[in-house]
Formats: C-alpha cells, sequence, structure tokens
DNA sequence: TTGCTTACTTTGATTATCAAAGTAAATGAG
DNA sequence: CTCATTTACTTTGATAATCAAAGTAAGCAA
C-alpha cells in the first residue's frame, strides 16, 4: 500500500476501533450509568425529533424487528424512551424519548460536537470543503458496496 | 449545533454506522464465510508482520484477556491464526498468521485501501495535508479523552 | 526458597443477537 | 363485504461474544 494511503488508513482504523471504546468510559463515568452504548446509539437513533417508527431505526441501526423490539423493552423499562402506537395504522409503533431520554440525547450530542469541533480545529473554512467532499466520497463508496 | 457542524457529524456516523454492516456482508460474500467481521478484525490486528503477543492484540482490541483466549481459539481452530510460545519467556503467547490468515489479511486489506482511495478521490495532494491534519486532531481528541 | 508479579487460560453467568413462528391490523381482489 | 395476503411488530428458543473472577504456570526479587 502506498505509504500515504497506509497511513491514512491506520489512522480510521484507530479511531474507528477508540471511539466506541471511550464513549463507553464517558457513559459509566456519567449520571447515565444503567446504558451500554448501544442503547445510547439507539436513543441517538431515535433522535428527539422524528417519531420514527419501529422500522426505520432497526434498518438504521442494522438491527432485525426481533432484536430492536427487545432493545426498545429494554430502554422502555429504564424510562428512556416510549413507544406511540400510531392511530393511522394500528401495527405502527413510533419511538419518542422521555425527559430522561432527551436529557441523554443532548448529552451525547454533546460530546459528538466536541469531536467534530476538534476534527475541524485550525481547519480553514475552504478547508472544510476539501473534507466534506473526502466524506461524500466515503458515503458514496458504502452506498455502491451495499 | 451549528450546521455545517452537523452535517460532519452526521455524515461520520453514518458512515462509522454503515462500514462494519458492510465490511460483513462483503465477508459472507467472499471465500471466508466462516469468518465474523470480529473474526476478520483481530486477523487485522495480528497483522502480517509483527508476532505481537496475546496482551498487545487484546489492548488493542480492547477485549479481556479471556476474551481474546477464547477468540485466538477459534481462529486457531479455523487455521487462521497460530500461537507461538515466546522462549524468552514462557508464559507469552506470540500471535502470527498462518497461511490462510495471510491470504484473508491481504483480502481485507485491499478492501480498506479502495474505501482510503476512494475516500481521496479528487482529493489533490496538498489538499491532503488538510486531512491528515483533521485526522490527526481527531486522535489527539481520543487520546486525551482516554 | 518463598512470596509477589505477570501472562495467559478456564469457568460460570450474562446479554445481544438472530431466524423463525406468532399475532394483529391493513389492504386488495373478487 | 369477505377472505387471502401482506405488513409491522412481538415472542420464542438457540447461539455466541463477552466479562469478572479464579486458576495455572513462569519469571523475578530478596
Amino acid at each position: 500500500m502506498e505509504k500515504r494511503v497506509k497511513t491514512i488508513n491506520d489512522s480510521l482504523v484507530r479511531i474507528y476501533g477508540d471511539i466506541l471504546w471511550i464513549e463507553e468510559n464517558e457513559l459509566r463515568q456519567s449520571r447515565f450509568k444503567d446504558l451500554t452504548i448501544k442503547d445510547m446509539h439507539a436513543i441517538s437513533a431515535i433522535t428527539m425529533y422524528d417519531q420514527k417508527t419501529a422500522s426505520q431505526v432497526a434498518k438504521e441501526l442494522h438491527l432485525t424487528p426481533g432484536t430492536l423490539t427487545s432493545t426498545i423493552d429494554r430502554l422502555e423499562k429504564k424510562d428512556y424512551v416510549k413507544r406511540i402506537r400510531s392511530n393511522n395504522d394500528r401495527r405502527v409503533v413510533r419511538l419518542g424519548l422521555t425527559k430522561k431520554g432527551r436529557l441523554m440525547y443532548r448529552a451525547h450530542d454533546a460530546f459528538h460536537r466536541m469531536m467534530v469541533d476538534s476534527f475541524l480545529k485550525d481547519v480553514e473554512p475552504d478547508e472544510i470543503k476539501t473534507i466534506e467532499k473526502a466524506l461524500r466520497n466515503l458515503e458514496n463508496f458504502l452506498r455502491e458496496h451495499s
């Protein structure tokens, strides 16, 4: 592998591996000790805003419907998430966050904001375009392969 | 969250979530169907080159010693990895790849190479410096938080 | 020699996950 | 309108990854 490509690859691999682990540690030291990172990412995917359906969230998280059901059971029991039966279609479960869930959501979002801010530290506005281009490239690559 | 930061964050989150899943699918269609992505990442961490110790690999993968032992048991049984008892210190297990393991390693590396190549498509040499800077920033941030 | 430390393995329990079967609501063809 | 089919989710039963803690065996130090 060309050296530059290899360096960037190694960096991406390290970052990828470390992020989950660091998020887990931050979580354990926070007031949300009763959650795993998977729980946190479920809360993050549900979001404060949309009232997505269970199927939508399952797809985003690449989980089977059964697994999502048990994830939601757990988060509902711990009072982070609530199920809202759709009135249009009584089969559909829409998902929302409780007050506690919204607190968690904001805390996680704040951590991500810090992470991205650090990522862009000393990066000039016109350089940001380069980064956005590269990320779009990668997303396109992943889309082609899925 | 500032709009630009939010866009980049969302992009990173999508990429993060999709990569594992896509690697898993590629794997299932390949000649290495008997491996999970976790197995693959263990093989990737062991590398073709270093003969790292079990402890080093466990640390890199953020696994406990016990979990690493069972991972290695599995990969040794499937003939991807071999244990090599150190002669200097008979407690130490050094890890190496078998022929099959090296094949897998190269295949996975090739996929990563494609991914990074796509990431850097249309990115000019001087723009690559920007990307390297941003990745260094992120690695420093993660180091501070671990 | 004896006690302490290190490197790994074993054990037992827990938990996330999936595939497949089940339930209940919506839809559509006749 | 009715019944077969599809859709959206839940339940069930099994499997596998993981961890903490205890165990083993080798090295080290006094």
